[in-house]
This record gives structure tokens, sequence and C-alpha cells, in this order.
DNA sequence: ACCATTACTTGATAAGTGTCAATGCTTCGC
DNA sequence: GCGAAGCATTGACACTTATCAAGTAATGGT
């Protein structure tokens, strides 16, 4: 197990990736077989990279050889598209990789860590000498891109689809299963983005959100600890408040209810 | 150049694929190598297949062996999410590859050609024998991929970040530059989508959008003729009226304006 | 443990968009 | 070239959501 060079960047902790830890909740992977090649391939190239709650990965758009492989926390990728507003573009799970060709090329964007987060950083020509670690990443990437994109697409749905409190309800969901711990019919988790954040990234005002958290509340669907804990308290009372619930459950990794 | 077995489905017309003929508009490949590569590879294993106008292609999520290239054309993955109601989510461009995996688990979807359109349909497992051409193909799918996500980004900020009218600006300047002749300052492109289509994929009423068609008329920025072509009168004035513009001048293969 | 700061909630109001209905214009088939 | 059917436009109205302002709760630092 060889490691290369670090090179840090950004202020981010760098340093020679061990072997690669158990990833949190999301769907599992199909072929474990791949998984493990991928753990290599990742921990003979890659440098471990720690990011702190908040820290901001400003997307340098002229170094497309760069790729990261999100090992644990959850990051959002933000862009300047409209004047100074940030917009929340695309939510990073572990398991996910992150390369500049995914981000539109907006005046500047970024990738914001809203968890502490494990990262391990790639440079994609550093691999270019093993033939077979290569077309393993590449494999292992494009697989990735493809879940994403149709994240991606959920996301549209959710935006174009819904009304808003179906938008606020699917978006818990997925934060649900892919942050929390589930119990029964029970979810609880953090709730790593602000108001602000997951007003944004749902197309909402603030307030308008505020209300919404509200009427769910009043409603017995969910409940809040504090500012940054949200507790599920029926996975099928919150599925009824959205109608892309179930493709939410399949892409997030929940077990569908029959019914 | 030999050819497969040409299944046919859902009515589709097959033929086996003779030399891929040029792209039309949309951004330019970077490396010409590859992209010949990547012209035999489809030659050798695909099979043609020609959608009429209006066309649909249901999507078969009990097969993710079956992936699609388009040669020419404009395509639109629509879902059914919520109810009844048809949510178009992504558009396939000359170039995009399609496939099940990019589609979110929703009850049923379509890609449906939004005008006559040639595809290539490839088995992967067909190439599974070719180490060098699966490379091949799986390095050009995950490009192609990313390039993908980062139009979906643009496509979520167009939602999100901007105002009924910006959205609407945006994407004829998006169409314009991908399926219209481009002449000075103006673009005179057909308008493959009916007014319903559009308004549900920029998550809008068709009635407002009509509304806002002849706001944009009556200030100079497009024209229309009858109800399936539009002029853009000015590319420098269509992009003052959306901050996105510039990204998707870069995306979607404009030059850009300087200024 | 306190205070200052920041984040969140809530109310009143206005703006924008969706809905419904009626009308006008295109397009396609004969 | 004509007529019928479908699509697009426009107006009146209702409703959702944004905005602004004020007040309340939570957080973090000393």
């Amino acid at each position: 197990m060889k490691t290369r060079k670090s090179s840090p960047t950004n202020g981010f902790e760098s340093a020679p990736v061990g072997a690669a830890e158990a990833f949190t909740n999301g769907p599992v992977a199909s072929d474990t077989g791949s998984e493990q090649a991928l753990e290599e391939v990742l921990a003979t190239y890659g440098v471990a990279v720690k990011a702190r709650r908040r820290q901001r990965l400003p997307v340098d758009f002229k170094n497309p050889d760069t790729l990261y492989f999100v090992k644990s926390g959850l990051l959002i990728l933000n862009s300047v598209c409209a004047g100074e507003r940030q917009q929340p573009l695309s939510i990073f799970y572990p398991g996910d990789f992150f390369m500049v060709d995914l981000v539109p090329p907006f005046a500047s964007a970024d990738l914001i860590a809203m968890t502490e987060a494990d990262l391990v950083r790639i440079r994609q020509s550093s691999v270019a000498n093993s033939p077979e670690d290569l077309r393993m990443l590449d494999k292992a990437v494009g697989k990735q891109t493809a879940d994403m994109f149709a994240r991606s697409n959920l996301h549209i749905a959710r935006l174009s689809a819904l009304s808003s409190e179906s938008r606020v309800a699917a978006f818990i969901l997925e934060l649900g299963l892919r942050t929390g711990q589930v119990v029964n019919d029970t979810v609880t988790c953090d709730l790593p983005l602000s108001r602000n954040d997951i007003a944004d990234y749902l197309s909402l005002n603030a307030d308008t959100l505020s209300r919404i958290m509200t009427r769910l509340k009043a409603r017995g669907v969910v409940a809040t600890i504090g500012r940054s804990r949200a507790i599920v308290k029926s996975i099928k009372k919150l599925c009824r408040e959205s109608p892309i619930c179930n493709a939410t459950m399949v892409l997030h990794g929940g077990t569908l209810p029959q019914e």
C-alpha cells in the first residue's frame, strides 16, 4: 500500500490514506468485490483530506485532474449564479466522487462541508501508469456519477412537480435515510444544513420553510430537538406527504414499506 | 465492421450502424482522437435506431444493460412522479448517452424523441469480451455523464435561482445554441417542445409561459414564426435577461461575447 | 452562567403565478 | 383551399409564496 505525495490545499488537513472506513448509511453497493478493489485503489493513490464543519473547498476550474472521494460526511455544492446569491446545487454523500467536470461553469463555486468530512484526494494522472487501476477507478466514478445524475433528476422532480410542503417532506426523508438512525417507523437525524441552506436548496424562502416546518410539526409528522436535530415520527406518515417518496426511498437506501 | 443481433424494441426502426455521422451543434469534443475511437466502437457493437417525432421509448428498469447513444435529434426524459402528471427531467442532445441508471426509480418513465432522432443501441455485455473497447466506451460514457450532470446542475440553478422570465430566456438560449442557426448576434431555431412541454420543463404554468413569451416579444428580445420556430433577435440582449447565460453559453457551445 | 450574537419564528401585506374560461390562431387531414 | 381539431393566448380572479418587520429562542464565547 504505497502512498503518493501529499500536497495540502486550502487549509485542508492531508494525510496518507489508511484502510478505508466503513461507509455510513446510504444505499448498499451491489457488488462488494469491486468495492474492495476501489478501496485499494483509493488507498494506493489517494491522500486523506479532512474537512471541518462549514469549511469551504473552492472549486478550481483550472484543475480538472483532481478527484475527490467522499468517505464520510455530507458536502454541498454551492454556486454563485445570480448576482451575489449562493445557490446549493447538489449534495454529496459518502461514496460519491467530486470533480470539477461536474460543476457548471459559473463565476465561482464551492464545495462546502456541512459536517466534518473525510475525503480522499486523487490526482487522476497519477493513476495513468496502471491501466488496471485506472479502469477500476473510471468504472467506479462512472457508476457513481450515473447515480448522482439520477439523484439530480430526483431533485429536479422535487423542485418542479411538488408543492412546497411535499418538497420539504421529501427532503427530510432523504436526509433521514442518509444520515439518521432508523428505528422501526421513526428516524432521528441531524440537520447539518441551516434553515437558510435548506430553503435555498429547495428553492423556498426561509420564512416559508419555517412556516412549513411548523405545519408539519403541528400535524405530528416531524418534531425537532433544538435547531439541528429532527425526528421523523412516522416514515409512513411522512411518505404520504410527498408523491416522490418511493423513489427517494429507493435512491437513498430506505426499505420500501409494503402496502 | 461486424454488427450484432438487432432485436427491435417498441416499434423503433433498427438497422446496423454505418459510419457515424457528424454531430449537430453542441460543444465541440476536446480530443478528436478518442472521438474517432468512440465512433468505431459504436459502429462495431451498436445497432442503429431511428425514432420518429414524438415517439416514446419506455424506460425498462429491468434492463440496465442497454445503452443508447444519441447521434442526432433531441430527446427528453419524462417521468411520472406525482399522480398522473408528466415531469420532464432532462434533455438529451447529440453526443449524450442514455441508460436506465440515469433515471430515478419512478413508477414509470419515458425517453421521448422531440425531433426525429438517430440513436445507437449497444448492449454493454456485448462489449465485455474486448477489454480495450470496453475501456473506451466506459470512458466516453463517464465523461459524457459528468457533462450531463453539470447541465443538470445548471438546470437546477435555472429552476431555483431565477425568476420565471430569466428561466425562459436561459432556456431559449440553450435551445438556440444547441439546435439553431447562429448568424452574428441572432439565432433562429426550431421549438421542438410544445408550450406545455417547455412550461413543465421550466416548472411554469403554460399560461404563464405564454404571458412571458408575449413580454419577451414585446421587448424585442425574441420573435416567433408560427408555433414551432423562434428567433433570438439579439443574443446579447437575451443574455441580459438571465444571470446564468454565461454558464449556458459555455456548457451548450456558444462563443462568449467579450465585454 | 451570563450575555451578546445569531438563527429562527410569526404576522401583515404585496407581488407573482396558477386556475379557469373564453377566444383566437395554426396545423393537419380531406 | 377549406374546415375541424388542437394548441396558444388573454383576461379575471384566487391562492400560494416572498417580503418586510418585529419578536423569540438557541448558541457560543468569556
